[in-house]
DNA sequence: AAAGTCTGGTGTAACGTTATATCACTCGTC
DNA sequence: GACGAGTGATATAACGTTACACCAGACTTT
């Protein structure tokens, strides 16, 4: 049997299309009858709206695409998460692709959303994001989002962290628990998030006459983590702190610790960034600066929701704050060196 | 100015509509300098396909629909991974839509799909996922694959993990190295993927005449894991190994019995599943039975691709063995009771 | 009773692409 | 010099939906 389409349905009721249409999306004027008659035949065929046709037509779709790098890091699966539970709420789908940090597939990937007729765009940008890229977008004149990193000379709303306060107040209150030795660990190359949170981190160590600066680089994850950590050490045995650049590395380092045989919060401090939900049930427990990404995730729909349905609004750069949490992971210093 | 579609570009061209779209998917016959022209004056306009419409024609489209439950699940992201991994390189795109474990949500995301004119569909039923949804699919004629969860009366092809197998081998190990209080671990309700690895748990039991059974419920996350197996602990101290229904709720488990002052492995055994990436990092690396999600998820794109090409084949159902990988979360009983 | 308004509906032309059939030519070939 | 085959290109009709303009009839207003 064939697909039913508006045709055989308005055909069965004995309507035209016009009418079977108005029916199906409680538009128009059309009596209650009619409607029950068509709504009937709708569901007996078994109906269901071609939304390519629908979306060609009209201009608009309910799908909004996301664009990432890592799908797999979970601070971003805990985002997508309350992206799409806002979304749903409002009757949007959000599907996501990964980027995997490679820049060709950054463009392709944004090119297939705007290519497929997606309503609007939720762009995490990599570090070295391409002007292509860009300039693409504000052709296609799709409403988008960007997050966390913001690009130059964008026309795009944006939702961000305020980075360099948050890492200042972990440096901070590192040094105010004796540290003298703290590095910064985690991510790599010029971030611009990475760069903000460093920029933080040497404010502190600056506003209290301190110069011992460490930048030690290691990929996003637990396991690049432990692995980079491991050589800090090594390296740096007179390192008691470390300031991280995310919870997955942060993770990461106290496992290094913890195979020296030492104690992360007695013997070196870590504080990461994100507060993801493994953060809170590691062993130590892990400071950390929260975010919340789940509530992240619905600001950050509910800015290009807002986008979508007035265009004509001035641009909008939210930046949310980051809190310090205490947990097992940091304490006082108990000597210099170990 | 508006977006260039086929018409400004065969115009600008000075070609037909047919000829352009020819030379842009390089089909039918071109000569070399009319096809460079067409090329050349499409990338000057920045032309982008719009692919509904091309999709809407041609009735194919490049875009593959996945649904799951819990796409904040490590393993989950990992077999995600793997799929877009194959997919892209054979010039599909995934989006995936997260249903939460609800039932209504999961038909919407699945008649999304379809309505929007998906040519795939990758499938993770619920565990009690609706016949609503599977008639839907199959009337849609649209190629879906299952995972993980086969569904009853289904025509579709199937992507499953030999369950039975692998926790009769994980709960014979255990009882080789002197466990006699065996617990199943994790899981909700009669998920069947749950009561195939329950099976080959009680039957190890059975094969070697030990009665002693306990089965413990608990959702899918670390945090519900810990909090499940220190009641379990509390309640039965006789229990000293776990076969765990995921690593997830394994890992769970093994931060309740370190806060117990006891060491996995050493005082408790515990057994994974699946083999996710934090399994061989934790504190201690956690014996499992891996599935290796990468793998699998390539393994599941290819035969929805497969089947795609070739509609006419016959069901293909495929069974991948676990292996189990035994580190430092397991051993040799010392004491009956703790 | 002519003019306006409300109700319930319809016909047609798009949206941007591709499938299909067809055409005008140029070659060789017998 | 008629015929078939190959080359390069085109016109037209779909795909399924929605926007828009319009219409017939009933009812109200002046």
């Amino acid at each position: 049997m064939k697909k039913a389409n508006l045709k055989t349905v308005a055909a069965a009721a004995g309507v035209s299309v016009t009418t079977a249409s108005q029916v199906l999306r409680g538009t128009g004027r059309i009596s209650e009858s009619t409607a029950d008659r068509v709504l009937k035949v709708a569901a007996r065929l078994n109906y269901i709206r071609d939304n390519r046709a629908a979306s060609m037509r009209s201009g608009a779709s309910n799908e909004i695409g996301m664009v990432v790098h890592h799908i797999i890091n979970p601070f971003n699966a805990e985002v997508i998460s309350g992206i799409s539970g806002y979304l749903s709420e409002q009757g949007y789908f959000v599907s996501v692709l990964d980027s995997q940090l490679e820049n060709d597939k950054e463009f392709q990937n944004l090119e297939a959303f705007v290519s497929h007729g997606r309503s609007g765009l939720i762009w995490v940008p990599t570090n070295n994001a391409s002007n292509k890229s860009l300039e693409m977008l504000v052709r296609s004149q799709i409403p988008t989002v960007t997050f966390l990193r913001q690009l130059e000379n964008s026309p795009f709303d944006h939702v961000g962290v305020q980075n360099q306060q948050a890492t200042w107040a972990a440096t901070n209150h590192l040094i105010n628990q004796g540290h003298r030795h703290i590095a910064y660990f985690g991510g790599i190359d010029h971030a611009q998030v990475r760069t903000e949170r460093i920029a933080g981190y040497r404010q502190a160590l600056a506003d209290q006459d301190i110069d011992v600066q460490l930048i030690w680089d290691c990929a996003d994850s637990k396991l690049a983590g432990l692995d980079a950590a491991e050589l800090l050490f090594k390296e740096h045995p007179e390192i008691t702190a470390l300031v991280c650049n995310g919870d997955m590395v942060a993770l990461g380092a106290c496992v290094a610790v913890k195979r020296m045989g030492l104690t992360p919060g007695d013997d070196v401090s870590v504080i990461g960034f994100d507060d993801i939900s493994d953060a809170a049930i590691s062993d130590p427990p892990l400071s950390t600066l929260s975010i919340c990404p789940r509530v992240l995730g619905r600001t950050l729909a509910k800015v290009l929701v807002e986008r979508i349905r007035h265009p004509e609004l001035p641009r909008a750069i939210t930046s949310v704050a980051a809190e310090l949490i205490l947990r097992g992971s940091t304490g006082a210093i108990k000597a210099v060196g170990h």
